[in-house]
DNA sequence: CCCAATTTTGACAATCGTTGTCAGTTTTCA
DNA sequence: TGAAAACTGACAACGATTGTCAAAATTGGG
């Protein structure tokens, strides 16, 4: 088995992946790049978009932020509080996220490969529905 | 309740869609709509790519066929023998598809979602491994 | 503190999958 | 048969993402 998973070393520290992680931070839910970008822009931060697109996309590969693919085909971020393996459950409109784990499914899903004979296997898994507060509750 | 999911009226009958229609029949695993277009135009029968994509998404649209959207973020669709809900276990090099059904996998999403509170509930659900074949066995 | 090596940035072009447009063609059905 | 209505295809347009490459910033050592 080789699949280490160790923390990728950090590279540079550069204003602009200050920014980036920092709006990461204080976001709740899940954010496109464009999003994303467009916020630093509104706050007179200038990032280049390419950059931004960089950023997430290291982070993403270190797993120090979650990656969701909507259904509109653009990748949206997250840095998530759990730490371990998880899924999300995605507010169709407002995106609010909830994290939530299922051990069970993670059998699931290992065992049926298994028994197909599958080997190296890895699963996505999202939820999606709507929130109460926009269910107009 | 409106989740209506009546088999929407297919429309006209037209070469394009029935050469369409014969190559998801022949094809055992998950295909592209351009890798689709590309089959067509290697047996010499002329179908516009737009033809392709619009058919593929009635299709969809009518559950006729599962779409996949790969990490490579396209979509991938396929002509399923299972009727009702299922997910899939595919093969990440070859494709090679399995139909998987997992009712406990379905009540928990709902189950976690009611939970929470959303309402409106759906899940995507995609199980990616290498295939004993393709696994040099 | 200053420099050179190395990484990162950003503006812009390019790519890729997919959708929109719209005139011309085909299907359907009365 | 004759239209109305749906469908097609070539091509433009699009939105997300990635590639390019010279200029700028960061780092570790002297």
């Amino acid at each position: 088995m080789s699949l280490e998973q160790q923390p990728v070393k950090e590279h540079r520290r550069t204003r602009q992946r200050a920014a980036v992680d920092e709006v990461l931070e204080e976001t709740e839910d899940f954010i496109s790049a464009q999003d994303l970008h467009a916020i630093l822009r509104s706050r007179g931060m200038s990032v280049g978009l390419a950059t931004v697109y960089r950023t997430l996309q290291t982070l993403a590969d270190n797993g120090d932020v979650d990656v969701l693919h909507t259904a509109g085909g653009e990748a949206a971020y997250r840095r998530c509080a759990r730490e371990g393996h998880h899924h999300h459950l995605v507010c169709r409109s407002c995106k609010a996220t909830v994290e939530v784990a299922g051990p069970a499914v993670e059998r699931w899903t290992s065992s049926v490969a298994k028994e197909h004979g599958y080997t190296d296997v890895a699963h996505t898994l999202e939820i999606f529905g709507t929130c109460p507060r926009c269910a107009q509750g």
